[in-house]
DNA sequence: ATAGCCTTGATC
DNA sequence: GATCAAGGCTAT
């Protein structure tokens, strides 16, 4: 190894700053943090280097699955095959390694890195507008939650403060566009090819590649429907087996509640940024709660909204994962910049992109109400079934307690 | 073989 | 002179 020269030095310096800048971004390979820009888009180091010895070196992987190997930080080391397929797949040249292996200087992709980088810029403008016009449109967010230890068991239902009806604006369910700051909903914006987009869905429209990560970890939403009605239906012969009475609303509702549960939580555990959360426990505070009717009403109005908006599944599969890992800072701004890069780019109105946001945070605190609903169910022992969800119910009892001896 | 750090050199 | 994306080096 060479030592640290003065001229070194500086550059190490200069490298700092650029990676604080690079440093929100996730490389579309593995999602390791980005290093720069390498070989055609910005990607990390490791894979930069990857795929570097991969073009020079001539080499041929053979894959001995299926050719649908996991490639994320942990697992890339596994599947060289899959790993530069994804190179390749994520936009990747191969052009950009030099035959003549002269280093230093510029490529003919510097216009293309220059484009980007301006077009990120214009983005995160865009982000920032629309977060700004969001705060002003809805109540305070509420304070953080005290640095609790231990797992969370609310599957990111974090519980957020009752909402109160802002003062200045009607109830949520009217809370449409015409209360939005015309500035940001108005604004219309000119939707430009993106070199960093190199994939397509069966539509043809042009995927951020977080969004075809969210895409591939998605749930088949039949298998759950019809996982869940076996269940119900497995219920309802138990009881008329045993000639009981028929189960009660509220026990097959918990049924249901349990089995999205449990999918749920099958479907977070296998998700790219789980191994990115924090582990930190629920705001478990106790309070008033809504009821049954006013729950489900407020379901049916965001259902109805979200029908209205037309969200397709690349839109709901962002939507998950902002409500139900809820994030981070830098995760949650790498799945907003996903869903308004998409929103741009397919309705090429920046108002969609703020509508689906307000959709967010009304899922957020509908969510966290229903789970005060159900945890004071628990409490009053109306929850009976014996399953993952008293098992969480439980859980947040035991943690409320724990806290109030603290 | 991998991945982090270093050197190089065209372009700004 | 600064930047930054190439290739190179080397500990693991």
């Amino acid at each position: 190894m060479k030592g640290c020269q003065s001229d070194s030095c500086s550059q190490r310096a200069s490298r700092m700053s650029e990676c604080l800048d690079v440093g929100l971004e996730l490389c579309p390979v593995c999602g390791d943090k980005v290093s720069g820009y390498h070989y055609g888009l910005l990607t990390c180091e490791s894979c930069k280097g990857f795929f570097k010895r991969t073009v020079q070196n001539n080499k041929k992987y053979t894959c001995v699955e299926h050719q649908a190997c996991t490639v994320d930080k942990t697992q890339r080391k596994r599947c060289p095959f899959c790993r530069f397929q994804k190179c390749l797949h994520v936009g990747m040249k191969l052009e950009a390694v030099r035959a003549d292996r002269m280093r230093g200087g510029r490529n003919m992709f510097g216009p293309m890195y220059k484009r980007d980088r301006a077009l990120k810029e214009q983005r995160k403008a865009l982000l920032q507008a629309a977060r700004s016009s969001l705060k002003s449109s809805l109540p305070p967010p509420p304070p953080p939650p005290p640095p609790h230890r231990g797992f969370s068991l609310s599957c990111g239902l974090q519980a957020d403060p009752l909402p109160q009806p802002h003062p200045l604006l009607p109830p949520s369910s009217s809370r449409l566009p015409q209360h939005q700051s015309p500035s940001v909903l108005d604004w219309s914006v000119k939707a430009e090819p993106r070199s960093s987009f190199t994939s397509s869905d069966p539509g043809g429209l042009r995927l951020p590649p977080l969004m075809m990560e969210f895409l591939r970890c998605d749930p088949d939403e039949l298998q759950l429907q019809s996982r869940i009605t076996a269940r119900l239906q497995q219920e309802q012969q138990r009881h008329a087996s045993s000639s009981s009475s028929s189960s009660s609303s509220c026990s097959l509702l918990c049924i249901m509640a349990d089995q999205m549960l449990c999918s749920i939580v099958e479907w977070a555990r296998t998700s790219f940024f789980f191994k990115q959360l924090q582990v930190e426990l629920s705001d478990i505070t106790c309070r008033a709660g809504p009821t049954a009717l006013s729950l489900i009403q407020r379901g049916q109005q965001l259902v109805e909204k979200l029908l209205k908006l037309k969200a397709d599944r690349q839109e709901f599969a962002c939507i998950k994962f902002l409500i139900l890992f809820n994030p981070g800072k830098l995760v949650q701004e790498q799945v907003e910049g996903a869903l308004l890069e998409y929103t741009l780019s397919s309705s090429q109105v920046l108002g969609r992109f703020a509508l689906l946001l307000q959709c967010v945070s009304e899922l957020q605190s509908l969510s966290s109400l229903t789970e005060s609903y159900l945890h004071s169910r628990h409490l009053s022992a109306r929850v009976c079934c014996n399953n993952l969800l008293s098992e969480m119910l439980h859980a947040r009892q035991s943690w409320t307690g724990a806290l109030a001896c603290a």
